[in-house]
DNA sequence: TTGTCGAGGACAAAGGTTTGTCCTCGGCTC
DNA sequence: GAGCCGAGGACAAACCTTTGTCCTCGACAA
């Protein structure tokens, strides 16, 4: 009785629900057979005309369990909530849906409530729904780390089932993420083979857990790869994308340190939203993508493949991390020893979206930013072109863009 | 008691939670008594001491009361059921937003079901939440149309509280919708004084409602004008978007009809997918924005700020949308007579964000596919004339972008 | 002195399910 | 014929609140 009926038995309106005592009286028996009858309770054993007319009046009746009553006897709701950030970045919205899928499929109703990202606030603001017997367990997507200094202190650990989505709570055995540093070294590794030496990273503020992890493996692989690279921590917006891609120019033009004021070649950005302001400081700098500067999105979404130049991206297995983090949640839930629990990564694997947008580093000169303000020498101008020798790519797409690797929002399942 | 605590008091794990009657017998009264101070019954009246030491007790004990028991007994559940379809749209994540926002204002929890989308169904796919008293109503954001022959017919009636949300279900009086013939006008408006004759419309299938209706304005809105009006349907996606597309600049190069196949000058796109398509097709069949083809998005998103041409856009009330639905099917849940029904459109004023995609018409020769694939007379390459004219407006934003009237995500309220 | 009245509260019945325990009865064994 | 056993169910106690009704007692009026 978890999912709802392919057709629900139509109800007459204005007539009160059936309950349980109104099939019992219609069969003539105790409501506490109707009840295991319907439940399929093995321990009760009845005779076939009796549970075949239990079940023919439950459905002539449209008999749909009371689920407060049940939960209020069972002590188990069947819903989960789901404290979520409601930012424009469409990864949760990706996240969401695995999750809304998964959950359904196991018979849980999923509650939303939007966060207040608020710091101050023990991340027990949200235990209230878990108290009031709303949702059996809480399903944390809120992005801000745990600050240092609340790390391991009291309020930090809920004492309700929970589950860290896509992040690291205070405690361990909690979080359910992905192969944050995997995405990083996919992208390392394309431009590395391509001959890249100086790569940036422009993400979100450090304060977001996955930054903060995506940062660290960067940095952790390019010292292994003997690459040089800058980190840049900006707001996830259009804005904050823009202005640390200035940042990075700014830093480019003007030498310090041992990088010699040098800019990257290769660049991956956080998100989606940051990205659209970095392609637009690029622009501004008259740096053609990819011919100046690769660029690599960590956010696939679809639209990338119809942008000005396409962009390559890292798809992440977001939709599995949202299935994966209910069935960690029910798994706390359900069992009966806590010890069970354990982080998950996501193993799913993720894969480069091969697009225009990275190539080769710019052989020759390096690209500066005081030299990028004249005419970039290996642009081609296409309109001036017409017998271009790279046609339509730059462009002028002959045939629909299309994303190789990104699953077509499937219809079913 | 309809919004959670600031700091819920905390709670010994291992414990269980606070009843009534702990507090009852703590305090040396019956739990009725409790129960009514607690609630704040007027009916009754108890002396200061005991008045006080119940609302003591309860803070100390963490008392939280049992939803699930007041819900059986109130028949009422303060929960509110949103059927949405999980489109990438971002229409969806700012609806749910405004949505969630007010109802957790008005102490309702909101659960989230995504849209099997199976127009098969009856729309009472949904009621069993409400059948098994997991929410007191249904907000109904699925976008479809009611197919014209189900249109009136029994199965299309819900019989629990429910409202549609930018769309019209098959009844009057439960819609909440937006002024999209406004929506329309003001594009129309707005490209008819800059001199365009010629005008199409990009959107979604005519199933969706928004669709129908904005088609149907854009036709009448047309009339009146004096303007040549092509619709076309596509999915909403970035393919749909880039096919319809090209099926405007294929009829534009084939004379049929008295347009005489002559290409609009105009066009509005009904969603940011479809948009990011038909850019790409645009770019791809050499027609500069807004040079050749002046665009308009009828989906605003901070994101239009920061591409390759900024994009002009209406801006829709879309959080107020999901607030007013809120009010509206609480509204109805609450309600004693069922006779105060009545559609809501929301009256919030929308604008037009005006960026770069929109131009006067092509003065001189009038644009037209085949004449397209030459290299556009007018497009200034930049990378070609360092000394543009019209300088860094095209692809070098100097300053960082930002749309003018689109509020930014506040943090609060 | 009796009756009234209001304050202050107790009692108990819902609300719909689940589930542990108990009962009855026919058939079987010894 | 007594005892046992299992099938087939009935009973009732929860689960936790809410709420209509009733009770008691002191103050006050007649």
């Amino acid at each position: 009785m978890t999912a709802p009926p392919p057709v629900p038995a139509p109800r007459k309106a204005g007539r009160r629900a059936s309950r349980l005592v109104d099939i019992a009286e219609a069969v003539g028996v105790h409501t506490s057979t109707v009840s295991r009858v319907l439940n399929g309770d093995p321990a009760q054993s009845v005779r076939p005309e009796i549970y075949e007319k239990i079940w023919r009046t439950a459905r002539q009746q449209g008999y749909r369990p009371n689920a407060l009553a049940r939960a209020l006897k069972r002590r188990h709701t069947g819903a989960l909530a789901f404290v979520i950030p409601l930012l424009r970045n469409p990864i949760w919205v990706r996240l969401q849906r695995g999750a809304l899928q998964r959950a359904s499929e196991r018979g849980y109703a999923v509650m939303i409530i939007e966060d207040e990202v608020d710091e101050a606030q023990p991340p027990a603001t949200y235990r209230y729904l878990v108290d009031e017997s709303r949702a059996d367990g809480l399903l944390l997507a809120t992005s801000l780390r745990i600050p240092a200094h609340t790390e391991g202190s009291a309020h930090g650990l809920l004492a309700v089932p929970h589950v860290y989505v896509n992040r690291r709570g205070p405690e361990r055995g909690n979080d359910v993420v992905m192969d944050e540093p995997a995405a990083v070294r996919l992208f390392l590794d394309h431009v590395a083979a391509l001959g890249h030496q100086r790569v940036a990273l422009i993400d979100g503020p450090v304060e977001i857990d996955t930054v903060h992890r995506r940062a660290l493996a960067a940095r952790r692989a390019c010292a292994t790869r003997d690459l040089h690279l800058t980190v840049l921590h900006a707001d996830v917006t259009e804005e904050g994308g823009w202005e640390a891609a200035q940042r990075l120019l700014r830093r480019g033009s003007t030498p310090d340190g041992v990088a010699g004021g040098t800019l990257p070649t290769a660049c991956a950005v956080g998100s989606l939203n940051q990205l659209f302001g970095v392609m637009a400081a690029l622009r501004g700098a008259r740096l053609p993508v990819p011919e100046a500067m690769s660029l690599v999105s960590l956010d696939e979404d679809e639209c990338l493949a119809f942008l000005d130049v396409p962009v390559t991206s890292v798809a992440m297995p977001l939709a599995e991390l949202g299935s994966a983090a209910v069935d960690a949640l029910i798994a706390r839930i359900e069992a009966q020893d806590p010890v069970t629990a354990a982080d998950v990564m996501i193993r799913e694997p993720m894969s480069l979206v091969h697009r225009d947008s990275v190539a080769r580093p710019p052989g020759a000169g390096l690209w500066t930013a005081s030299r990028a303000s004249a005419p970039p020498p290996r642009l081609t101008c296409l309109p001036c072109r017409t017998s271009s020798a790279q046609p339509a790519r730059r462009s002028a797409p002959s045939a629909c863009p299309r994303s190789p690797t990104t699953p077509r929002s499937p219809s079913k399942s």
